[in-house]
DNA sequence: TAGGCGATGACCT
DNA sequence: GGTCATCGCCTAC
């Protein structure tokens, strides 16, 4: 059996769309991905990698590995890079619906509600107990603290719109959600970016 | 080496 | 709806 979401020559935005409904297991947590933002690495303004520092220096190397970065200095986010490696390719997880590991998430994110441990890319990453000792880890590993799983099903619909608080190439619209899931976190624009059509 | 600035989230009105 | 905490990275001196 084939899986489309490995298949040679597809873009990010592509491979994107095809994590949505897929497991991610992470420290005793599982995920079903319910939202992601693609980011074109040398060719997107807005990526990490555009510029190619130490930091962006991961994505440049072999593909399914995590990407973890510090945002506001509190903050981790997560990120599967997707290749291929002279791309620097990688597609930020934004949210997800835990389906497994309830008690593990919820001591991670106190007296939230469990629709909401997953819900922006902050969050869950703590849910899931994602941290820079996290960052290279080989997500096709079974065996790997953090690693993808099987696809469930196939979202009925997907939605697409520009990515949330980006300050460059803010009307890009790569961000996908599954449509109407509970689990999707509220887009908010980046108060840097220009107004849309400038 | 110093200053500016976020791929955010929580809280206040 | 808007404001702001907070600190690691990147860029420019």
């Amino acid at each position: 059996m084939t899986d489309l979401l490995f298949a040679d020559g597809l873009d990010v935005p592509e491979r994107a769309q095809l994590l949505l409904g897929r497991l991610l297991h992470a420290h005793g947590v599982t995920l079903r991905i319910t939202e992601v933002e693609a980011y074109g690495g040398t060719r997107d303004p807005a990526s990490h990698a555009f510029t190619r520092t130490p930091r962006s220096e991961i994505m440049y190397g072999e593909p399914w590995r995590l990407y973890v970065y510090r945002s506001m200095g509190i903050h981790h986010c997560a990120n599967i890079v997707t290749g291929p490696s002279e791309t620097a390719s990688a597609v930020l997880i934004r949210a997800g619906e835990v389906v497994d590991g309830f008690e593990r998430a919820r001591e991670r994110r106190p007296g939230v509600a469990d629709l909401a441990l997953a819900r922006g890319p902050g969050n869950l990453a703590r849910a899931l107990g994602i941290t820079m000792a996290d960052l290279g880890t080989p997500v096709l590993d079974a065996a790997a603290s953090v690693h993808l799983g099987e696809r469930t099903a196939v979202p009925a619909q997907i939605e697409s719109g520009p990515r949330v608080g980006v300050s460059k190439a803010a009307d890009t619209p790569w961000r996908f959600w599954v449509a109407g899931d509970p689990t999707v976190s509220a887009y908010k624009r980046s108060p840097r970016a220009p107004m849309p059509g400038f």
